[in-house]
DNA sequence: CCGATATCGTGGAGATTGTCAACGATGGAG
DNA sequence: CTCCATCGTTGACAATCTCCACGATATCGG
């Protein structure tokens, strides 16, 4: 068909790639969440303060979610608005809030899960599930290679 | 095992890492670019241009780029504003403009590719030229599997 | 040929996100 | 106690996304 490529084609452009399975991926979640009120960031923070007990810093919310800490106040504020998650003191650092998910937001979380998990699945398509592994598997790397790279 | 995975951790959800990735590359090559008076939102319709002697209609390359046509508007009216492309007239659809490279276009490019793909490889790291071949193929297919997801 | 309908580029509005600078409150080091 | 770093917050501004509507064509059915 065309001129097909020559090595430096943007279709084979890592970067190119990964910024474009990237959008498709939020906008397929953003679709599975727009009937819970939530957006994929909302859900991301969500997910952070279920997984931890004790509560999250919204610092450590930035650095993992590589958003400006700014970004991240607007978001738990939305997220306590809607009486998913809470700040608490730390009794360590009277600076640091602590983000914890209510029990309405262990809830969501619980049923909206499945969803986003469908939704996913439904992007993955015909990778297999050790096609999958991998990918999560070296994308991890690449995230995690790059401990900075705090947007701000 | 299962509906694929999911440790139910974020960490491991394929969708966040790919956006936490995309946003890595991203900015690793704004930086790159930044002395060019480029993003990389206008450097890829520019390299579209560039590999297209013919010129690409800008439906192309809102397809192609996962935008909306209104915003592939203003990347090619800066372009062309910078003396870096051209809209030309199909001769097949008087509706259709063709962008296409100027000389200054494939000029530019052929000076930026080394240190966006510098800032890449810097990105990409740790990663064996096995492993990032098959990121590549993996996201390759993520990415044309959907042949449809306009953004709009 | 004519009219209904679809497509291409464009413009504009509004929400979401990204980036940056600064501030008050606190913690820590000297 | 003083100086400096950190946490959360606020504000400003640019960039991006999402939708909607329009004029100029193109295409199809009749």
């Amino acid at each position: 068909m065309e001129p097909t490529v020559n090595a430096h084609a943007l279709n084979d452009d890592v970067g190119f790639l990964l910024s474009r399975a990237s959008g498709l991926f939020v906008r397929a979640t953003n679709a599975a969440l727009v009937s819970y009120g939530l957006r994929v960031r909302s859900y991301s923070v969500l997910l952070l303060a279920c997984e931890a007990t004790e509560g999250v810093s919204q610092r450590d919310l930035a650095e993992v979610l590589g958003l400006d800490p700014s970004q991240v106040v607007l978001l738990v504020d939305e997220l306590a608005e809607s009486g998913l998650v809470e700040r608490r003191p730390s009794d360590q650092d009277r600076r640091t809030k602590l983000v914890a998910a209510t029990e309405a937001g262990h809830t969501l979380r619980v049923r909206v899960l499945p969803e986003v998990d469908a939704a996913v699945a439904a992007q993955l398509g015909d990778l297999t599930s050790t096609e999958q592994f991998l990918l999560r598997d070296l994308l991890g790397r690449l995230v995690r290679r790059t401990g900075s790279t705090p947007p701000a």
